[in-house]
DNA sequence: ACCTGAACACCGTTCAAGT
DNA sequence: ACCTGAACACCGTTCAAGT
């Protein structure tokens, strides 16, 4: 046995993320271990090693994954001739879709936790930064006349209170929010907000 | 051995808890393990099954005291005469004051996900609407003129807001919001949707 | 009735040893 | 250089057996 060459590092390296993000599919985290995703390439354990530091590498990278396609499917909600509150709401229901469709690699994304003050890696950090895109954009466009900084720092709170919203209600922490739908739930926070930033309609 | 009858099955309970509290503060979750809780109390890992079902059952009862815990602080911001936007602004600092004090616990509340489409247990469930209890209040002091059925929905999505900039912030998904504290973003936030809610001042 | 100790089926991670 | 298999130190959960 060894050096059997089958596939390449990268191959390797791609196939596990992809069997982790099948598993994580069926089960969650839980259902998440090393041994598991070896055995479904059909490799050791150990071989896994060669090509991620450790587990936490590989739901580190699963996440980027998660995090590109999140940004793809905001991405696909953008307008042509972009601005106003349909346009934010769009992204919005695009989001709260994908947490729906996609619940356990969404989970994931946030069930990772960074250890003591270390900080997430700077590939990281930038698909973070790159989610914030479409409602950054969105936003800018809604507020013509609002200083491109003020828009930065509001579509990240606007974003923070959408995703709190989709998250406790997705949990189950809300069920006493009288009926309402996530949609409903968002797109009041949505009217608020835009009213409190002076945007007329 | 056995029969031992130092402690009663209640105080057995309490001082499980407390151990797993412990562990929890000092290293979260991953610190957590049945085996250690039983050890911190003298007693052998199974005797902790005698007064839990499983080990989700004793974090889903340490999260019913977390609750308690946060309820009280908030309940202790009310102010006497209620109502208006510091005082929302005082409950929000509680808030995040108590996720920046205790991280490992208040992050413990969101870990815990329940299974498939199970639902949180009922005297859970209360626990959790007792929470927005305070808010709700100020709320709706501060909207007098607003109809209770409004103001119990807001004060969920004002409050799932809050709990959403809190949580990107302190787990640092929000590295990049051009150096806002968390309680600037929350107070953007609260002032936006006040104005939203037809609230004057 | 209470509690133990051992067992079972799992973990993540490492690494000498084989090809 | 690549990969295995075994080892180490852990898990959660169960349960016969002792007092």
């Amino acid at each position: 046995m060894a050096r059997r060459s089958d596939h390449s590092r990268d191959e390797i390296h791609q196939l596990a993320l992809a069997a982790a993000e099948a598993l994580i599919d069926e089960g969650g985290l839980q259902a998440l271990s090393a041994r598991k995703v070896a055995s479904r390439i059909g490799y050791t354990v150990g071989t896994l090693y060669m090509v991620f530091k450790n587990l936490d590498d590989l739901i580190l990278q699963v996440n980027g994954r998660t995090l590109d396609l999140l940004h793809q499917r905001l991405q696909g909600r953008l307008s042509e001739r972009i601005g106003g509150k349909d346009e934010l709401m769009q992204l919005a229901a695009a989001y709260i879709e994908f947490a729906q469709t996609e619940t356990p690699r969404w989970g994931m994304l946030f069930e990772y936790i960074v250890d003591d003050d270390g900080e997430l890696p700077g590939w990281y950090q930038e698909k973070l930064g790159r989610v914030f895109g479409p409602v950054e954009q969105a936003l800018q466009a809604t507020l013509p006349a609002c200083a491109s900084d003020k828009v930065r720092q509001a579509s990240r709170v606007l974003w923070a209170s959408v995703h709190g919203i989709c998250m406790l209600k997705i949990r189950q922490r809300l069920n006493l929010a009288g009926g309402q739908t996530t949609r409903q739930m968002v797109e009041m926070l949505v009217d608020n907000f835009l009213v409190g930033m002076g945007c007329k309609e």
